[in-house]
DNA sequence: GATGAATGAGTATTCATTCAT
DNA sequence: GATGAATGAATACTCATTCAT
């Protein structure tokens, strides 16, 4: 389950001294609380001073700031996962399906930091993928459940979901503190265009992501192309 | 039309020079290029590298990166206020409204620069807010209209609208290159939960952001809040 | 006696560690060579290489431009401020007020940022000015003592001395490296003005500055105040 | 009288077009208004901007900032010259050459540009060093008379007035604004030193500046001398 | 001749990352 | 292990100077 590079346990996943685990768990309790302020543009001295530790000491746990906004986010990710999983257990497929979507969307408003990763992309290649690999087969769960009960239209895919969640959390990004659970308001609409009995619900008119362009997607999301040279013509 | 202190052919709006105004194009189509693939966080070092003229240029023509992309922004928000308009003069109200949704969503999608804008607004405080306070009565009308023919359901908002076209948006640049259309099966999606004709649409669970709520929290985004210091456990 | 936010030293007036207190002198000294040399525009990059560090060593120390040159300043006010309290101990009054004179103008001189820093004070807010307020109260003591002994002229006032420093500051400046203690020629012309025992002394034809004048001259100083726009004749 | 390379008359001294002649004036004086009131640090942009010309016009008539900065000081020392031949003619030698100190620094007080020119010196090797060689003749005139008749302390020297200008200007200088007149206040005790009817003047403790070393001086006010470097103890 | 557009080296400042203590 | 000092490349912006129109 680990993986070597991304934080400094990884290579013999040997646990962390007690202090050092404690230190670790302060820095990301700290993060989070400073990248939600403030966005990832935060620098780590910031997370560091907030967390009451040194900056090297960030550096000791989590190689780059990379690594460290990936821990956090792959354990948001992580905590989606155990949602998806849970809503499993729903007795009413749909409830479950639905819930989870809330569930999800709580997690993710009011929080800048995960809109700008998944949204700009400027981090997130190592845990988050992984991470996000986990939610989909439990995510394919809920879905295939509820379509195979009928409560939820035939042409819905599994990708939806996580794309799903990213536009609700724009929605409460844009609303920002002032009305942090506007999303409700837009899962409201999308859900009632989600339901089979609806009358002649209209055609999706393109395809889902497939799981691979998903992938695709963020990995090229990171690639610091250069912008294509333009003729020049002076 | 034009705003004094935007650009620098605002005092005297007299006309550049040819090859001034050559530059001048140059400049924002490179700008367009760079922000839209890199986000807003480009540096203006490396717009005037692709445009092909020195950092000097650049800031003879726009007093700041702030003025940089108020001129750029400002353009496509007036190309959506545009449409608004032109959606108005659509036979069919409902038609009119969806395909404002479609056109403005087109404009988003693939432009990271415009959502980031919108979102995060750390730019954008001239032209680019009067001319989204342009955008909010056109809009208002094409949905007055669409529920007075009743074929929209009554307590949708305007404001509504451009939370769904930053939620297209997200659709489309989280899909990113690979797929940019994506953002038309949302779209369908969520239209399918406008109509007022459906069997039993849901209420909605809580108001949609008023105008004011709105301008707030743009102005809101700008703050560089301090944040909130930890009790100290050393 | 340490003022917060003025140098990072400030709020827990915890030692620095022995390298970075080298550091620290080593940069306070480069800095006091090169703008004592080149003048206070000189850049801290300027300043950096000639300490031998880098230019984020120099900001480390001392949050900006600004902060770096008060700690230099500040030092040599009060060092100034020592003098005129130690001349209040001469056994003769007069030659107290003289001899503070004469060490004043030796600090002043050769030193061109100092001079810059009173004359134009683009600089120097902090404790600069908390130092200079000290001085002032000194130096009245030193006057009045003066003038109660009969020996200073009764029209010469405390605000007169800053003003006489500097004039000989210039003389020196003037001068040059070629003659440092040029200044002494003037200083004997002024002080042979000041005996009251000199027959028929000419009446000053003006007050001298009140300590609120040269208060609010340095806050003037700051303003960029714009031209007054001309009439175009073209 | 003309000196290659100073401004773009000299080569041939051929009179200027009407027109020409009538910008050089105008940038003159705009350069005048803007360097008095900014400081020398003022753009040459906002000079031809306060004249209502073009930077390229500037550029013409100066081939670049340092003459024109020479250009207006220039003037300023003939003014200066002016004034001591003037002086000269007065009927009373004691009183020629005091209005000579007063006209001189009311020439200099409120200019600020000419009193950063003389103290910093980053201007100033041109025509300005000749204007300089001119008025130390005038000057010696009026120094010698007065001491002929008796009037003037013996040890008094020429090159003691041009110090004595800036040091009053120093004075006008620092009290800003406010209180321009400060200056004579100092005037009147330097002069009140200046008397050889005084009981027991002090003797001057050292040599005045010769005149090769006034030159000596501002030569090397102008090299930009890389302040030596450290032993590096890395 | 006049204009103002273009240039690019220079300035203050920030921050991810490394390394001596 | 923890700390925080040091580093330098990067970023927004300015301005003296040159040159095309």
């Amino acid at each position: 389950m680990a993986h070597a590079g991304e934080d400094r346990r990884a290579p013999a996943a040997r646990p962390l001294r007690r202090d050092a685990e404690r230190n670790r768990q302060r820095i990301l309790r700290a993060a989070a609380e400073v990248f939600t302020a403030r966005g990832l543009q935060a620098s780590l001295d910031e997370v560091a001073r907030h967390a009451g530790v040194g900056v090297g000491t960030v550096y000791r746990r989590f190689p780059d700031k990379e690594s460290l906004v990936e821990a956090l986010f792959a354990e948001r990710v992580q905590a989606m996962v155990g949602l998806a999983e849970r809503a499993l257990a729903a007795p009413d497929s749909w409830t479950g399906l639905i819930s989870f979507l809330e569930d999800g969307a709580t997690l993710l408003a009011r929080d800048r930091a995960l809109t700008e990763i998944f949204m700009y992309g400027r981090y997130g290649h190592g845990r988050v993928r992984r991470a996000r690999d986990q939610m989909l087969p439990a995510v394919t769960r809920l879905v295939q459940r509820a379509q195979r009960d009928g409560t939820l239209r035939a042409d819905f895919t599994p990708t939806d979901v996580p794309v799903i969640e990213f536009m609700l959390a724009t929605a409460a990004g844009y609303a920002g503190q002032a009305r942090p659970e506007i999303w409700r308001r837009y899962l409201t609409l999308i859900t009632d265009g989600l339901r089979p009995s609806r009358d002649q619900p209209s055609p999706l008119p393109c395809d889902a992501l497939s799981p691979a362009e998903i992938a695709a997607t963020m990995r090229s999301a990171l690639q610091h192309q250069p912008v294509p040279a333009w003729p020049q013509r002076h």
